[in-house]
DNA sequence: TCGGCGATCCGAAACGTTTTGGAAGCCGGT
DNA sequence: ACCGGCTTCCAAAACGTTTCGGATCGCCGA
């Protein structure tokens, strides 16, 4: 059960079982298949406790699961560990996975992970605008890669969608199929996608010269995005398409719009992100916005194994593009609403009288 | 940064040192003092690898999830997660996940954590009737507690959830309400729960004296339980109303129901398993089946220390009832098909002789 | 005076590995 | 004969901790 057992029983010294083991050049052939026979035979493991304790790495790479009520029951983050472990595992590397609820908790957990040297690197999912997980980590040393970016102007590796581009994509498109009222429904401006995705809104809507249409955040769960959708369709003048900053909170609005007797797709238009699964099933089917999770996970186990071997993360900053994929919960605008009348301006009492725009229409939802 | 720095420091050994920090009673309290001092002047912090090879333990529990195609968007596992992670912390064990695609990869991936003494102990989640992996860790002495049952007579740490009575109860449940049809969208019966919810429905079946009806086997992901339920209703007879094995199923057979002119809740009743998020938001709101995760967590690490701190696995065998959350996707059978030749049914349907007791109240929709 | 005892402290071994710096034996070339 | 080089092996140190078995000293009671 140890090279010392091997030792013994061949009448070999440790340090010979060891290198013969470990394919040093300075062990003769014979000693060395005589070696890999006893190891074979006795089922022979390394102790990687010793193996760690000797080479002063943990040979393991750290998660923090974001925990608590409406986080977790999203898929990405166990899309994202089902990514990245294989890569990891081929380079014998653990994934451990700590949960901690954001807040004060969440940067409790990865000082446990750093300060008691668990990890030697760490995996870092769904940023903030002010990331002060983000800023530890540079502090501390340890080797890190992000999934999204943060305001922070030292380097750090990242990996990211392009949010702003896909949903000005997304706002661009739902203009040309003539929509002039367009919502925003979407998750907390803390976090960085959120952000991102609501500027490149914004930045569609100021292109084509359009006043930005109701904006809501919230948690982004259906039940949020049922009471934000809600909302909108209860005010003035309603939108005719919402952009949804999850799925979550899309399958909320649909539900809200059907139960407002609005057919989406045709009476109103909704456009969520992420693929959900159950985003080809909802009523009607979901156009959305999707990530390659499985190819951004191998991507980021990639770049921190890079890390691990020295390179600099200054090196590391990509930014990827977000696919839409087209279904039935959008389309022209409905011609009573949004037609003629309305590129005049006449018919645009709501929005155009306000300076800031965006946020007279704001609604912030509870955040429980 | 380690014993033998702050020993040198003090003019002490680091035997002293050890001790001091360990709260042996053997040290005077003012060495103990200057020990913590210099200990937290310096920021010390344990050597955790060194520790755990004196210890001969890892302080570390396994969990495998299964990757792969429709195996890894539903939140279960996330949610185990999050549950069995505080205690662990608390209990100062680490969690580390691998992932495998069930099959030979899976064993491996069991192998690995045992045979390089990677953990202390496993949770396994999500069983099946005759389950290779459950047998290996028997053999191989490793602690370790499951979700699930399994076909396996000697006596493994074990916690459940009676599936047979709420599918049971379900389907008494719809019986109740009129229906004399009644299909099951299941997942592969290889899996023990879905085993159990089959038999749950088969039995109740039998005890109202009515033939089972179309049944059909799938991975549980939406598009399956679409492509069952279209079948389903195309076939000579179809059913009045659809149990599903999970919900994800029951979102595909919603739609499908839909799709083919069906109103859910009143031309057709669906239940699923599993109150997902979404179960509150399908089109109409989804009756299902709630199990406690969070609870179970907690209870599945609760075991695992006990087991850990030497406990017998024996000890451990405990069946959880779920719970009925009756929605709007349910109700009396339409009269066409099965109305009158139903008397005593309509009056009082859902629960007025459940088996179990634990699915009598039940809760209607909003939850939080 | 002395043995014993409690309070403090410490040396050394041990966990199992990797790695450094040789050492021993052998051979061919001079 | 001897030297240098090659092949093959090994002792010992080191990683940082825990723990066993003392060792030292002062003090009290007999």
């Amino acid at each position: 059960m140890s090279l010392s057992a091997i030792a013994r029983s061949l009448g070999l010294s440790v340090t010979t079982v060891s290198r013969a083991l470990g394919g040093f050049p300075d062990v003769a052939a014979a000693t060395r298949a005589r070696v890999e026979a006893e190891a074979a035979r006795i089922g022979y493991r390394p102790n990687l406790t010793a193996r760690r304790l000797k080479s002063g790495r943990s040979e393991t790479v750290g998660v923090v699961l974001p925990a608590g009520p409406g986080q977790f029951d999203d898929p990405f983050f166990l899309r994202l560990l089902a990514a990245v472990g294989p890569p990891l595992q081929t380079a014998g590397l653990d994934l451990m996975v700590a949960t901690a609820r954001p807040g004060t908790d969440e940067l409790r957990a990865y000082r446990r992970m750093v300060e008691d040297r668990r990890v030697d690197g760490i995996i870092l999912g769904r940023t903030r605008r002010r990331d002060d997980r983000i800023a530890y980590l540079i502090d501390s040393g340890m080797p890190f890669v992000t999934h999204g970016r943060t305001e922070e102007t030292r380097p750090y590796a990242h990996l990211d969608i392009d949010g702003r581009a896909a949903f000005l994509d997304a706002t661009a498109r739902l203009i040309g199929f003539g929509h002039r009222r367009i919502g925003l429904i979407n998750a907390a401006e803390t976090y960085m996608f959120a952000h991102h995705r609501q500027d490149g809104w914004r930045a569609a809507l100021d292109d084509a010269g359009l006043e930005p249409g109701p904006l809501a955040h919230a948690e982004p769960t259906e039940e949020n995005g049922f009471r934000a959708m809600e909302a909108m369709l209860r005010a003035p003048a309603p939108p005719t398409a919402v952009l949804c900053g999850t799925d979550r909170l899309a399958v909320g609005a649909l539900h809200a719009a059907a139960a407002a007797g609005l057919r989406a797709g045709r009476d109103i238009s909704v456009i969520g992100y992420d693929d959900l699964p159950v985003a080809a099933y909802t009523d009607p089917p979901l156009t959305t916005l999707e990530q390659p999770i499985d190819r951004m996970g191998a991507r980021l186990a990639a770049i921190l194994l890079a890390l691990l071997g020295g390179a600099d993360a200054a090196g590391f900053s990509e930014i990827w593009q977000a696919r839409l994929i087209a279904r039935a919960s959008d389309g022209p605008a409905p011609s009573d609403a949004a037609g003629n009348t309305y590129n005049a301006g006449a018919a645009a009492p709501a929005n155009n009288k306000s300076s800031k725009g965006a946020n007279d229409e704001t609604r912030n939802l509870p955040r429980r």
